[in-house]
DNA sequence: ACGGGTGCGACA
DNA sequence: TTGTCGCAC
């Protein structure tokens, strides 16, 4: 929930931009001959002619709906086209789509102001300044002519029931000269828009749909008004835009229904509805501040009593990349999985998606992930709380199919274990498995972009990526985790994997504890053989006790508190991506440089002299920490080759792996450094 | 026991 | 911080 910060006189103009029914568009703009036709997009095939994840306007037109199967849209629209979702390692795969909005995004809509892409098809554009300063050069009333395009803007509350009668209406709204300054703002923003919407359907020939409004509440809400008002009216032009005078809004929006509204579509206007008879803007209208935070909450109360005032201080994030990558993919009923050797078949798939991703992420914007979270849904049938949740779990992110493909299923073994209690599985007698995995996903985070110039890091993961995707044989693997005690069940399943084989002496143990609530049973306790520093440390840990679990977490903890004083190698990159250098943003043709940090800079102080000053400071020192002040185990978040760049950049006389940087145990041992890659290979 | 696959942000 | 939850397209 977007905490609303009040905003007394808010003369931004922001505009949301949506891509309507994009996948469609996306299939039209490959299948030329699709297009005009009733179109829907749809995938997996194989159950009821699949589920339909994008329809076209004239399907649409028919009755089809979204999250209608094939064979019922069939059954509205016989002569409905139906695309397929592609399909790769077995599972949807979403990149055309991704890529196509982002082509969107990045060589046009990214051009006029800060852009924030909200979703895979939609922006968020915060058009302020433009609109200023057209409005000092050029104001609208100065124009001999509108632009055609932005006079088939809808205003809200005009009607538009004649053609040329309404265009000349809506130039007279936008050319206004007793207008209040915010409307001649808008006006400004009506012509900049419909310009950029001109330019992306030249460039990409995706057609879209905005609203223009004072803050992003509003242009989202406008632009949904939009198509409301499209579908109601029959139109079958997907491409126009909705603004809406300042003066007219209050009175339109209250007898909107509350679950229309971004956030409310849920839980939340539910409870709005039934506890406080809520059903519209209007009713909401009705509720003091402290009654909703009675409610709801301090912060979510305020959010409500403001949104209701159409007051939203939300910022257009300056950010065009996602913040995370995820692969996912369900296994609904019948096809629940049942058995490890099917989850690791599948996270292997899955995992080879996200390091695709990763990958080209990398080629594409020079950022890293550090973080790897393993999600899964399941059900026991039998148990009394089948609904337990499955949880979540999470560790530092390796790069390398491989290495992700272990960590997931490592990751999965831990969650299975939480999730089937401290006892494990079924004694021996019930061979059956007792659990039902019915949701897999696996995803990267906290992406940091990493300083241009590098260029052997480049080269390392072009190299990655030219290797055939899946076969584990393509990566050294460093070491193996085998799981001696854990469960019956698991030993069992694992011996029937077809675990890459590898050199003896390179095999690392992996112990677990089977009563150890922790995530990092399996990955925090790996001994590598030659580390010999840390076997007093390890050998703790086969034991099962309390009180040896106890000890474990202490340990743990300990690691990361060494650790905390350290930059980490994500601190080095934000720093150095402070840097004005890295900060300009051209537009490439193909070959797309994007910085995402924009915002990490607070934008409201972006331009200050004290920011600044410390950007100076930070270019001083380069990389803005001493060599000494880095911790090894920072390192042992990279690739080994990367690490040696960084090396060679940082140090350049020292030898890998010759130093701690500091007092205490061997970094090596830290949870986090002994989880990556030796640095050896 | 399903719209599926993704992604975001808030909360504890 | 991690993990959970809700929301949206």
């Amino acid at each position: 929930m977007p905490v609303a910060r009040p905003e007394t006189s808010d003369a931004r103009v922001i505009a949301h931009v949506d891509m309507d029914c994009f996948y469609v568009q996306v299939e039209q703009r490959k299948q030329p001959e699709l297009r005009g036709l009733p179109t829907a997009v749809v995938q997996y095939n194989e159950w009821q002619g699949g589920a339909l994840i994008a329809v076209s306007y004239e399907a649409r037109s028919c009755g089809v709906k979204r999250s209608m199967r094939g064979e019922e849209a069939k059954a509205a629209c016989p002569e409905i086209q139906l695309v397929q979702v592609p399909v790769a390692r077995g599972k949807a795969d979403l990149n055309t789509y991704r890529s196509a909005g982002s082509e969107v995004v990045v060589s046009i809509l990214a051009q006029s102001g800060k852009c924030e892409r909200a979703s895979i098809d939609e922006v968020y554009l915060d058009l302020t300044d433009a609109a200023e300063s057209m409005l000092a050069d050029a104001p609208p009333e100065s124009l001999e002519s509108i632009d055609e395009e932005a006079l088939k803007s809808h205003i809200l509350g005009m009607s538009r029931e004649d053609g040329d009668d309404f265009k000349e209406s809506v130039r007279d709204w936008i050319c206004r000269k007793d207008a209040d300054r915010r409307d001649k703002l808008l006006g400004c923003g009506i012509i900049i828009v419909a310009e950029l919407r001109k330019q992306v359907l030249k460039e990409t020939e995706f057609s879209c749909s905005a609203g223009i409004a004072h803050n992003k509440a509003r242009s989202y809400l406008f632009c949904m008004f939009f198509m409301l008002a499209k579908l109601a009216s029959g139109m079958n032009k997907p491409a126009q835009q909705t603004v809406v005078p300042y003066a007219a809004v209050q009175e339109l929006l209250s007898s909107l229904p509350i679950k229309k509204m971004k956030q409310l579509g849920g839980k939340l206007g539910t409870s709005l509805q039934t506890d406080l008879g809520i059903d519209t803007v209007g009713d909401l209208l009705q509720f003091s501040e402290t009654k909703l935070q009675e409610h709801y909450g301090i912060n979510t109360g305020t959010w409500l009593w403001n949104i209701a005032r159409g007051i939203s201080g939300e910022e257009v994030q300056g950010r065009l990349l996602p913040k995370s990558h995820g692969s996912g993919k369900t296994f609904p009923g019948p096809r629940a999985l049942r058995s490890l050797s099917n989850v690791q078949h599948w996270l292997n798939q899955l995992s080879e998606e996200l390091y695709e991703r990763l990958s080209s992420d990398l080629e594409q914007n020079k950022r890293i992930a550090s973080t790897l979270t393993l999600h899964a849904s399941a059900f026991r049938s039998k148990d009394s709380d089948s609904h337990k949740k499955f949880p979540s779990k999470s560790c530092p992110l390796r790069y390398g199919v491989a290495k992700i493909q272990e960590d997931a299923f490592n990751l999965f073994q831990a969650a299975l274990r939480e999730y089937m209690g401290p006892f494990g599985p079924k004694p021996q007698g019930n061979k059956k498995e007792t659990w039902r995995i019915t949701g897999l996903s696996v995803s990267a985070s906290k992406i940091v972009d990493i300083p241009s110039g590098t260029s052997s890091i480049m080269r390392y993961f072009q190299s990655q990526t030219t290797i055939p995707s899946c076969s584990a044989s393509g990566f050294p693997q460093e070491h193996v985790a085998v799981t001696p005690s854990a469960s019956e069940s698991c030993s069992e399943q694992k011996s029937a994997e077809t675990l890459p084989a590898m050199p003896e002496e390179d095999i690392t143990v992996t112990y677990t504890s089977p009563d150890l609530d922790n995530s990092y049973r399996d990955i925090d306790i790996v001994l590598e053989k030659d580390a010999s520093c840390q076997s007093n440390e390890a050998k703790e840990f086969p034991t099962q006790s309390g009180t040896q679990t106890k000890t474990i977490g202490r340990k743990i903890n300990n690691s990361k508190e060494k650790n905390r004083g350290m930059p980490s190698i994500v601190d080095i990159f934000k720093n150095y991506n402070a840097s004005p250098q890295a900060k300009e943003e051209t537009q490439e043709d193909s070959t797309v440089s994007l910085t995402s940090n924009r915002g990490n800079l607070s934008s409201s102080t972006n331009h200050s002299s004290e920011v600044n000053q410390e950007v100076e400071d930070r270019r001083d020192t380069e990389w803005g920490y001493k060599v000494g002040e880095i911790d090894q185990s920072v390192f042992d978040e990279l690739p080994y080759e990367i690490q040696r760049e960084f090396r060679s950049f940082l140090r350049p006389n020292k030898r890998p792996n010759s130093g701690k940087s500091k007092s205490g145990d061997g970094s090596a041992s830290s949870s986090i450094a002994h989880y990556f890659q030796p640095l050896k290979r």
